[in-house]
DNA sequence: CGTGATCTTGAAAATTTTCAAATAGAGTGG
DNA sequence: CCACTCTATTTGAAAATTTTCAAGATCACG
């Protein structure tokens, strides 16, 4: 499928978003649209053709698998992010859909070469690179909370503003992303006390739950105190 | 003091080394060499005139005080790194040194220009940036380490690979650069368990301490192993 | 050689993990 | 569409780890 960027959902807030409309065009007829369902791979660690995306909807996980097979989640990305390595020969990480989502690929070479065309864009994911670098600086924040309840609140906090359409205020109500042990794995928490703490965070009036993914926010200022 | 790009010593390294020699005299006449003894503030967060930088020598924290006024440590800086908000019109966080150091630091607005002026010198940031992304999202998996004594092991493998010249090989003897409260900060541990971790991982024969900085190496290995 | 700060060590208290089982949800095939 | 099955989630109680509180030891430095 050929890119349509009239109607992309991300098109003010993405990288390309930067380049005249005759340039995005241009790059556009190197790149296509992808749909993924939950779990689907979008580049497997060692890949040698990897390639860069640009996500629309939806939300990804970027994992390591150490030497034990553990899956180690090294971060979120949300829609208008962009992931792939556009420098290394291959794909140093998996990336995989936590939701169904769709995304803008290109092919590794044909980004490298908009980039010596276009310095803007290079200057624009200079940019997303230095937001990549405070989100994951954000999941880092994460481990120093003292208590279980703190770093599960500030992660569904921090969720709750990747959902969100406008930066910087978090979804009212949303789906989490994450399964309990996928929240377990990027907190280093078990999945029982994850779950153990949004119970607590529940009966403490912070949220409410609506199946096991469900979220909405009640008092947003609690999830975010550090007790 | 002007630069002596001659003599310096990441200048394999650093950002600048895409640059030809003569662009790279001409960035050198825009920025000047500066000296910080531990302690002392490079960056703190709110300046408007933040510059940026390249360390040659020492190592720095990047650092955010919550409203409590407790410090998040983010990411160490060790040489060859780059620091410094080039979009944000000021500091995003405190950069610290945390041993005496060296640095080579450009006023914002000369590093900008000179990004327009060589493509090359932004895509060399831009992998600078991704290689910050790397390292952030390693102290990231320091974090899902299941046991104390583990993390404490990752994390002096991490500051050894640091205070290496050889990119990929952890120095063997080494001086941590972080007191006990900073690693714990970063672990999200106490200093009391810290220094309990660190005691254990020499009886069982992993490293040998020297003083309450000086680490020596012996069995590298077991230092990096998730128990 | 003090002096203050940092680091180590010990024992009780608190939190988290582990182990075990019940409940709820999602997907499948009849 | 419903019952069934499999997986994910929640909950409980004991075990293990970590934190807290309290001293003592060491180090850097004037």
């Amino acid at each position: 499928m050929t890119l349509a960027c009239a109607t992309c959902p991300v098109r003010d807030r993405a990288a390309c978003s930067v380049l005249t409309e005759a340039e995005r065009d241009a790059l556009a007829r190197a790149g296509r649209t992808r749909r993924l369902s939950r779990g689907e791979v979008l580049f497997a660690a060692g890949d040698a053709d990897a390639a860069c995306a640009t996500l629309l909807d939806g939300a990804l996980k970027v994992t390591h698998h150490d030497a034990d097979g553990n899956e180690r989640i090294l971060a979120l990305i949300h829609p208008a992010g962009f992931t792939g390595e556009l420098f290394a020969p291959f794909a140093g990480h998996d990336v995989v859909a936590l939701t169904d989502s769709r995304l803008c690929v290109f092919a590794r070479r044909d980004m490298e070469s908009a980039l010596r065309a276009h310095p803007a864009l290079a200057e624009a994911l200079l940019r997303r690179s230095q937001e990549d670098l405070h989100a994951a600086r954000a999941l880092l924040a994460l481990g120093s909370n003292r208590s279980a309840v703190a770093k599960v609140g500030a992660l569904v906090l921090a969720l709750a503003e990747g959902a969100s359409d406008s930066p910087c205020h978090p979804a009212a109500a949303f789906d989490l992303p994450l399964t309990r042990g996928e929240m377990a794995n990027m907190l280093g928490l078990t999945i029982e006390t994850v779950s153990r703490a949004l119970t607590r965070l529940e009966r403490d009036g912070a949220l409410r739950r609506t199946g096991s993914r469900g979220i909405e926010l009640i008092d947003p200022a609690r999830l975010g105190e550090t007790i």
